[in-house]
DNA sequence: ATCGTTATGCAACAATTTGTTTCATAGGAG
DNA sequence: CTCCTATGAAACAAATTGTTGCATAACGAT
């Protein structure tokens, strides 16, 4: 079982490296074989060898480039508190201004490539996880009802600010922040018991 | 005060109805100056003199496509449909699969093109604005508080659907909407009154 | 009807982007 | 030391994105 070629590792570490200062510094339009190579001195054809496409190497781009550092959890109440905790992190990353670039291109590239969607999907979805922890923590200290809807909530917790930075463009301040969190408390505690 | 040249007009209308129904059909990047020629007849050096670069008929064609048809008034409560009603409007037009194509792409061209961004947003605050009316009807009949956070519910009310078809990519179908509906409405008749 | 004016069509051209291919060389593994 | 493989350089191909010059046809005004 011989390991692989050190060449190999070392091309690509240092061409990954590199992808992903430009796609975050210029968005992805900037990522191209040719760029990589110039930022690399690693020549075009080699680029070609290890992504045989724009594509292929913009997809790994993103892939690490996305991947979120691990979130560290807080679920020790009260909710309002674990909610801000977690939304203030996300909304941190969406205001980071070479972020809030690269979500709306990589919503785009998600249209066409199935590959990045996937990449988008677990990268919101493992965020979405840890605030439906904050939403469990609640319930389990008897915070807000047993019946209540976490799923549902944890994706109105999470949609407006992506909705905000994607589509309307307003800005998600502290202010904000404040009163989405409210809302979305409230909404938990007061949820309707199921009807039927 | 002379007219503008029948022919001008002529060329301009037939090439953008073509350009439009590319952009429906095959997505942003069918839509360029050569394509739009061989569906129109028109030569590709016409087309350049019209819209000198690709961006600008892009824009053109999003604009004319986005711009929604009127939408019909629906304020006569109960507040639950009036909101299906025009959150319906919204899921059918995010649903059918020309346009969940053509959102992610018009976000993504939004963040590098302004005239983009600024469609996108007049387009999307513009129903915002009618769900709104179905809030202030409500409230106006007693059935949400008075001091309920309109713009706030608004938003969380569209923002779901936009962050469904966008990023993770979930079905808006009917449960979901009565779902939805529901945890909205619940929230507008819920609203905690103002502190301090 | 005629006559300038202007939009169009056609074809050739340039520049850039996106790959591909070939061949020599350098570096690693046994 | 020797084979194997990754790399670098350069030439090439094809497609995309514009640009330009010129002939022609349609328009508006007299």
């Amino acid at each position: 079982m011989p390991n692989e070629d050190p060449r190999l590792a070392a091309t690509r570490e240092k061409a990954l490296h590199a992808a992903q200062g430009i796609l975050q510094e210029s968005g992805i339009p900037a990522v191209t074989h040719a760029s990589v190579s110039s930022a690399t001195g690693i020549s075009r054809s080699t680029l070609y060898r290890h992504w045989p496409d724009l594509q292929s190497l913009r997809t790994e781009a993103f892939r690490i480039t996305a991947t979120p550092p691990s979130i560290p959890s807080k679920t020790e109440g009260p909710l309002r508190a674990d909610l801000n905790w977690y939304l203030s992190l996300l909304v941190d990353v969406l205001n980071e201004t070479a972020w809030g670039q690269i979500v709306p291109q990589m919503v785009a590239a998600a249209a066409t490539d199935e590959e990045t969607s996937r990449i988008m999907k677990d990268v919101v979805e493992d965020r979405m996880y840890h605030v439906g922890t904050a939403f469990e923590a609640a319930r389990d200290r008897g915070e807000i009802p047993g019946h209540a809807p976490i799923k549902d909530l944890v994706e109105i917790a999470v949609s407006v600010p992506y909705f905000r930075t994607l589509v309307v463009k307003r800005p998600l301040d502290a202010d904000w922040l404040a009163t989405h969190v409210e809302m979305v408390c409230t909404l938990a505690e007061q949820s309707p018991a199921k009807t039927s």
